[in-house]
DNA sequence: TTGTAGGCGTTATCAC
DNA sequence: GTGATAACGCCTACAA
């Protein structure tokens, strides 16, 4: 009735429980007939190994890092919140998750990081930076010294990363797209998007996305050429300032990148921010007030949460070797309106 | 440096492991003097208690119960397969979740289910069924025998349940209302709302949220009267159909309730399957393939793998009397299209 | 190739 | 009130 333990497995296959555990976790210098008896009793007696007992008596743990950007961005504030949130409520369950911060903008010290991590005390990396050659070199290295590896949010296919944990742009653009064609009340309109880099992969995505519904779907509709704040804010105020004088009838703005807060300050200033259909990327306490007092009419957002929660559980599960459940891993592209916001 | 153990709290507070062991778990039988030396010991040396161990030293195991209601119906479907799915994965974390299946619309055959449970093999239930008075007795009594009850999907707010997983429906009500009314091209439209039964509280709620909408944002939209197929395919054809010849100039199909099948089958027997806005509710096969032939324009979903984690994660923390993390634990929202699908 | 004995960190059952 | 001591189920030297 109770469950079996590999104390059964051993009386019931005739053997001792060193043999049952050689078996159990595949190590060599068992017999194969051997095997298969214990095999044959662990099927029998339905065993399934406890993963409380096994974890105790390994003194399994998990250590990881997070190389994360640094520098002010408010979808950074709220993950770090969430990642240290998740990190404490796990650390009954061994877990540890340390944030190493990187100037943002300086790949070479995401590299200098990566290379000094005391990779004897590690189990795992979490990266979130943009792709670069040197980057891609550094995961390599990591991953020749056995560590597992996700990227984070901004993926480096080209890297020997064991898993990204993210949306894909891509889609997340056609997203945006669509809520952008339908919400536009009238058939032709012209649409500014805006980021602060064209050379990031994940803007560049977005707009390809964006552009693509576009064309399919609401052809009247005309996608002025991306402007560029370069994270700066007087910048932005500029541009977008400039913008709306050269083409005055501009009827949606699609904020492809961070800087939501100039963007919309300069909409109020000039007098657009109400009647212009806006959808924005990440929920942060910017885009959520925004929402509410009807300024950005659709967020397309990735839960910090989920994140957070996936590259922990990726991670360990790499650790142990241990098959990924797909489907719970897949990060959902939520979109995020007024009505609905959590 | 390594993580401190009941050991280490005993020799710094200079008592015994039993002694620590009573002060962390509260028990009685030991001076305040002590406690409080105790208390100390483990704020001074940082000690968090490993769950790993904790929960084999107890034998600690959760057995619960899943009521359901049986029939057909592609939402119950993918939710039990859910379940199924996340059980076995946890399986090796000491947990088993049955499924106790009821018959539907039989609130007597739901009363019956929940007394007759064995309740001395038994940790927790989770129940889903429309709130009666008999059920809401039913759910006291399982409380004062001790044992945890969660409401799963449909609320029960006036029995003495530990939590409520699912959504609000009134604000998916609101959320279907605003797509509606922001994907219907023109200012002036009449909308069809269709469900299985205006008795379901889901569905009064859901329908009470989209007229406030429309009301709010929509003046010039007016939503029909709800009309009813009571589970009943060739009633659905019948009353669809009616509602279209009487009705001719109807822009949108707001569906309320399960029935998506028959729903689906009449708008395209009659023609009018591509021209309308429709949004429907839980994505299920038939609403994925709707919405990527376009027939269905958007789908207000609970995310069932959320729903049946945050169900089983709750009724673990009841067992154990811990805290649970609201944040994780609040089922969003999920806005589905075309180009979001998962 | 197989078995024995002890330990992982916590809890529970005894005595004192 | 307090303290030894033996579980819990699994893993791992080391011995045979």
């Amino acid at each position: 009735m109770a469950r079996p333990t590999v104390h059964d497995i051993a009386r019931e296959a005739g053997v001792s429980l060193a043999t049952v555990d050689r078996v159990l976790n595949a190590r060599p210098g068992v017999r194969a007939q051997t095997v298969s008896r214990v095999r044959e009793a662990v099927e029998r007696l339905g065993y399934v190994r406890d993963t409380y007992a096994a974890n105790l008596a390994r003194q399994r743990h998990y250590r990881f890092a997070f190389v994360l950007p640094d520098g002010p961005n408010q979808f950074l504030d709220t993950f770090r919140a969430a990642l240290r949130e998740a990190a404490e409520a796990q650390a009954a369950d061994r877990l540890s998750a340390r944030i190493e911060a990187v100037p943002a903008h300086d790949p070479h010290a995401v590299v200098r990081m990566l290379n000094g991590l005391p990779l004897s005390r590690l189990d795992g990396v979490a990266i979130m930076t943009p792709e670069t050659p040197q980057v891609r070199d550094a995961v390599g290295r990591l991953k020749a010294e056995g560590i597992p590896v996700v990227a984070l949010v901004s993926d480096l296919p080209n890297s020997p990363r064991d898993h990204f944990v993210g949306i894909n742009s891509f889609q997340a653009g056609r997203t945006a797209g669509v809520l952008m064609g339908r919400f536009i009340r009238s058939d032709a309109a012209r649409i500014l998007a805006v980021t602060n880099s064209m050379q990031a992969r994940d803007s560049i995505e977005r707009r390809l996305g964006f552009d693509q519904v576009m064309a399919e779907d609401f052809p009247g509709m005309a996608v002025l050429p991306s402007i560029e704040s370069h994270d700066d804010p007087e910048r932005m105020a500029r541009i977008v300032e400039e913008a709306f004088r050269s083409t005055p009838d501009i009827a949606g703005v699609y904020s492809m990148g961070p800087g939501n807060v100039p963007l919309l300050e300069t909409l109020r200033r000039i007098g657009r921010a109400r009647d212009l259909v806006v959808v924005a990327h990440e929920l942060t306490p910017t885009t959520r007030a925004a929402l509410l007092n009807r300024e950005v009419d659709a967020v397309i957002n990735q839960n910090v949460g989920h994140l957070v929660r996936s590259a922990l559980r990726v991670l360990r599960a790499k650790c142990d070797g241990a098959e990924i459940f797909e489907a719970q891993e897949r990060i959902r592209i939520d979109i995020v309106l007024r009505e609905n916001l959590p």
